[in-house]
DNA sequence: TTTTTGATAGAAATCGATTTCGAAAATATT
DNA sequence: AATATTTTCGAAATCGATTTCTATCAAAAA
């Protein structure tokens, strides 16, 4: 409505809207005195160019999109929770979406974003998501990309991981530190990075302390909830086989485990030290509580944006950027399940 | 870059853009063959038409923005989720931020995406907030309020909320039902309406079965997490005031009692029924599991989108909105806690 | 046959900024 | 003193749509 533009400080300050614009974009065909006059002013008066008309020229809208596979899930949470702390400071504007792990609602995201103009998105990749045509079509457009998380390595793009193996094979170890020598092991699918880094991490603490590793103890569980954890636990007891420890993707497959494992009197820690992954807020409540790894989403929701705004500033300096996979570290939380 | 434009389409069926664009926005003055003919093109090439260049004339960019004052909130969390279910398969973006139950961001954040001229804002109220000229201001504007949840009854707008007098009478009379006769109340601050509604309806159960209200059996936790719980817990039993029965205005609060009482070998539910509020994912795989009222943060979520858009249709009628104020039906779940 | 009316389409102004280019004034150089 | 060079500023074009207002042409009414 009566909003002030840039006119309106034209016309107060007996210049044109040139000149206004001039100082706004920190042009330098601008007397000193006259900027000073003209700063004053807009801080007096709280003005800010409207953004939907500076993207006509400009084609930036200041806004970026944050896509999640998930909503109600602590992790992705404590991503949005991380980045919205630091990103609401900053002159850019949020819109946030789920593709609730569905490949085709992550592809009509994309498109919905970049028919809105967003200067960058930030994606972890649907759990369905096997083509990746839409990625590029962000870079098409000139836009950023920053995946993190779940994320594909062959799209060249800044990529914000935790180091999953590394939190795997230490999670494992700590397992075989505490006696057991027949872990099973409840993965995700086949495909995320995730999935395969933190399977490699639990061969990798096996080869080290000369365990042999035996498939028929791997369960895949494409759900990572509660239930999944239990029927993958039941089938491993209907399997015939036998272990000593369980180390599971997320802690609400090892909830879903110890459930099933407590109704048919196998005692966690006693028969079976279980680590779960994540570290959701229940996993310190529950009884037992829960040996998790606890994942800093909130700096990575920080370091999203934070690589967006460098990658934004090499861009526009022509640079080619450089170190685009960022590892960040993560915590073994040891409670009674283990 | 390359997108297609208006004068591109009109260019390609040789017509004007005022013609297109006519056809885009439903003017009659098109012939029917004309329109057949520009909307096939249209579909064809997946045309849209530019969000921000709309903006100018119309004074609407199809965008809303919701305001939670926390993140990490399972309630909070599953109304983004319904929100977010049904809004963005709609033609509207979704910004998200995060107030912190800051009153200064709060404000902060309604003056910025004002000045982004979202079409809506929805907003739970900070529990700092005393002063309401912001959300005035957003009336100002000529934007829509919706409040939900967390509200102010003297400003104008639809409202969303949960009957917490109701469910809270529901859950006090659960504990009196039980046999409880001593029942503390955690409660929260003074201000937010949501925390008097569930004293009020705490007041109510006892009224209704005669039994004499103690302001002693009150206790005022501000922060309503597990913290708070445990010395509220612990204010209560050195105060020496005897107890049966604890009904509190969150399930963290719940879960931090529950664990001071546990350490004081005080049993639950056999010394003492607790039951919590909101039906967070933990209070199902907590020891004991805890009875707590579900909110249907998803039908919320849902709700506040759906109203955004009947106000909006509303006001572009010039008609006057009635009933501005929905409640929604919560359920109490029983569990070992009680 | 002339005038009105109605249906259809386009020219041009507009929204609120940015940016190019040229003009005027001030200063420096010859 | 005449010319060249900076400084400083503004007019006007532009971005991609919407909307008003006018023009054309055919059909209907006089």
């Amino acid at each position: 409505m009566g909003r002030t533009k840039l006119s309106d400080i034209a016309k107060a300050l007996e210049l044109s809207k040139t000149t206004i614009s001039k100082v706004l974009n920190g042009y330098p065909d601008v007397n000193a005195l006259t900027r000073e006059r003209v700063l004053d002013y807009i801080k007096e008066v709280g003005f800010e160019a409207n953004t939907q008309a500076s993207f006509l020229r400009t084609k930036e809208t200041k806004t970026v999109a944050l896509i999640l596979p998930q909503i109600s899930h602590d992790f992705f949470n404590s991503i949005l929770e991380g980045m919205l702390k630091i990103a609401q400071q900053t002159e850019y504007t949020f819109y946030v979406a789920c593709s609730n792990e569905s490949y085709e609602l992550e592809t009509k995201l994309i498109s919905k974003f970049l028919k809105r103009n967003v200067d960058a998105i930030f994606l972890s990749i649907s759990r369905e998501t096997r083509n990746f045509d839409h990625l590029r079509a962000i870079h098409e457009e000139g836009k950023i990309l920053v995946l993190y998380d779940k994320i594909e390595k062959t799209i060249d793009c800044p990529k914000i991981i935790i180091d999953d193996r590394k939190a795997s094979f230490t999670a494992t170890e700590h397992l075989i530190k505490k006696g057991c020598r027949k872990i099973l092991h409840f993965r995700g699918g086949f495909l995320p990075q995730i999935s395969i880094d933190r399977y490699l991490g639990y061969r990798d603490a096996l080869d080290k302390y000369d365990i042999p590793f035996d498939k028929e103890r791997i369960f895949i569980c494409e759900n990572a909830n509660e239930k999944d954890g239990f029927f993958a636990a039941k089938k491993a007891l209907e399997s015939g086989i036998d272990f000593d420890g369980l180390f599971t993707i997320s802690d609400l497959l090892a909830i879903g485990a110890i459930q099933f494992f407590k109704k048919n009197k196998i005692q966690v820690p006693e028969d079976i030290s279980v680590v779960g992954f994540s570290n959701w807020k229940l996993s310190s409540f529950t009884y037992p509580t829960i040996t998790t790894v606890d994942q800093p989403g909130n700096l990575m929701g920080e370091k999203i944006f934070q690589t967006f705004l460098t990658e934004k500033s090499l861009k526009k300096q022509g640079l080619d950027p450089e170190n685009r996979e960022i590892k960040l570290p993560s915590k073994l939380i040891i409670r009674e399940s283990s």
